[in-house]
DNA sequence: GCCCTGAATTGGGTTACCCAGTTGGAGCTT
DNA sequence: AAGCTCCAACTGGGTAACCCAATTCAGGGC
């Protein structure tokens, strides 16, 4: 039972290395959705490192959803496989920053979806928090937006009302990417009147059950945005 | 500077309430993007807690590409806000399963836009990428495809030829949670080889870089899957 | 000005230890 | 035989004191 030992590798934690011990654990049909993990203490000594590498591995792949630890009863398998986590963080740490004409291209298409969906499925508490910070955005002035999220909330709220939990965090995970990247101070004060009016038809389409007009109002709405970035320089 | 102690809180590691802090460092502007974070000495007595408490932090951290730990050289923020994992691992356990149809509603619309993209942008070393795992699902009989990931190939070829890598990351995690899920077992033979005559119109619609017919065949590809799956009983 | 050196510092990792929940079985009751 | 209680063993969470290799960076010599 116990495996070769583990030993450093360039450029790879011990802890990334336990992690590739953990997912051939999982193809091997050792561990099956829903089971128990060995304890930390069998795969220490079975691995021969620290319990502490052991546990950093586990709270790694716990953050990504695919292990769930429970104090005092064990860690149990949530998924099918074990995504490859150091590859995983070669890749973002190449990547570097996104230009937001990349993340806005990548909204369009799930946003869309997303109206479309809702649309058809939003219940009325649904709708009438669509229709809450558009109602906020037409009171308040543009220059004030700028310094709300009422835009974000706006967008939010149509990602919960699609009745799709990937897509609600999809896209949740796209606007924080977005605002990351400090969107907010790349447009003009008339930009964000012009944003405003465009969230209006989105919502008209949804209240009148109408998807695919729902997806067109959406597409457009980012369309616009994107000849509006056009203008200034965009990296990438 | 040494902020108040951190105390156990229920439900919440302290490795999470430790991220917390962090996510207000940066807020504070005392962590600004590219600037290295204070040492884990320094943090584990500002707040009180032990050193593994802050490394599991910033292990989970880094595995979002948040941060970026040098050995020697200390910890980095590669980012402009420092995300709630707590709120997202909540999040991921009271989603559990998601039901394929869900995945795929997601996968329609981020594959539709990279196809009209790929058909923008590909060069022709990508357009052959996308075109080889088509001809060897066309040279294999169905039966034999079942067991292989050619399918899987042609989707992340064009994936990869959007030139788009926040899309490409996107496809990347779909598709392998659309594996976790175990579609393979969902579909008969015959339908195996439904799904290769859709790749083909996709592949020339690409190759003619006719981005909205593109769009429209990768579209018609899953709403064809999605038929087919609507026979079955699908939960959600 | 330039390069070299060496001590201080930093993250990576180990070991030994304590704590509070969870588990599961032994042994009792009904 | 079925159900109950209770306790010992086990599990993850966390602390403390170490050691190591790599990186930094201030000073000194040229």
């Amino acid at each position: 039972m116990r495996d070769e030992a583990l030993l450093p590798a360039p450029g790879l934690r011990l802890s990334e290395r336990v992690i590739e011990r953990i997912g051939r654990l999982v193809e091997a049909g050792e561990v099956r959705r829903d089971a128990r993990f060995p304890s930390e203490r069998a795969l220490e000594t079975r691995w021969g490192v620290s319990r502490l590498v052991i546990r950093e591995a586990f709270r790694a792949l716990e953050v990504q959803g695919v292990v769930e630890s429970r104090p005092g009863g064990g860690r149990f398998l949530r998924a099918d496989r074990v995504p490859d986590l150091a590859r995983l963080r070669r890749i973002r740490l190449e990547t570097g920053r996104v230009p937001l004409l990349r993340l806005w291209e990548a909204r369009e298409a799930v946003e869309a979806q997303a109206a479309a969906l809702a649309a058809l499925r939003a219940t009325p508490a649904q709708r009438d928090a669509i229709a809450r910070p558009l109602r906020l955005t037409e009171a308040l002035a543009p220059e004030a937006l700028r310094h709300t999220n009422v835009n974000a909330e706006f967008h939010l709220a149509i990602a919960r009302a699609c009745g799709n939990p990937v897509l609600e965090e999809l896209i949740g995970d796209l606007i924080s990417r977005s605002q990351a990247e400090g969107f907010r101070h790349l447009l003009e004060v008339e930009d964000w009147s012009a944003l405003q009016a465009g969230h209006r038809p989105i919502l008209d389409a949804i209240a009148a059950r109408d998807p695919e007009a729902a997806r067109r109002s959406m597409a457009e709405h980012f369309a616009a945005l994107r000849r509006r970035l056009d203008r200034d320089d965009l990296p990438g």
